[in-house]
DNA sequence: AAATAATATAAGCATATTCTTATTTGTTTG
DNA sequence: CAAACAAATAAGAATATGCTTATATTATTT
């Protein structure tokens, strides 16, 4: 892997609100109206963010009729794993989330 | 660690030249002049450049009279050793830089 | 097929990044 | 202390990034 496919790769880890997104994939995978409503932006900034995750193959989608989800890829990168276990637990935003009903919009 | 200071610590990393540096330092100590000599740009560019290294700690600076040599820190993050290893060998530049007569234009 | 829902893309603006040249600061040496 | 050298900082221009609102695409449902 050359220089400038590592340097995309750090640059597309170099916001915060993906390494959010990434800490919420580390849990499960999430639609995008999910990330949503935890992440308290609007959705096109979403959308936007996982784009580039995705065009770093950091994660990947699947379409799920009308909903499409992310979940964690990253298999190109040795470090990735060390890096996703650098990030500070959200989980408990997930749990929030199903408190609230929510965890569930997309089913 | 929190989300912003992550962040910081790969946005330092999501440059192509940055990356450079710190593959040349994993080989040994430099200093600015020597960096400038092999990466063929300005010296204000280096030195913006291991400025942003060190403001995220990934480098450290020690001056040793006129000159600065910056070598390897980090050890604030977990996954740095994994990163560095998969940088590419540059080895090949400061031997290029050696034969030239010009490693030792800091002593 | 029309209406609705989820997501993606486009366009425009504000801010951030990176480069360049010019200048300043710090160190050594005559 | 003055001259010379190394490195840092400043300022300005060009490009990139991230946000917002508006619109387009894709899938479902009736």
């Amino acid at each position: 892997m050359d220089f400038d496919q590592l340097a995309d790769c750090h640059k597309a880890l170099g916001d915060k609100t993906r390494l959010r997104i990434l800490a919420l994939l580390r849990e499960e995978d999430l639609c995008v109206g999910e990330l949503v409503e935890i992440l308290k932006i609007t959705q096109p900034a979403v959308s936007q963010h996982v784009r580039k995750l995705r065009n770093a193959r950091l994660v990947k989608e699947r379409r799920q009729g009308q909903w499409v989800y992310y979940s964690l890829d990253g298999k190109d990168y040795p470090f990735y794993s060390s890096i996703l276990q650098s990030l500070p637990d959200l989980s408990a935003e997930i749990t929030r989330l199903k408190a609230e009903g929510k965890k569930g919009i997309c089913t």
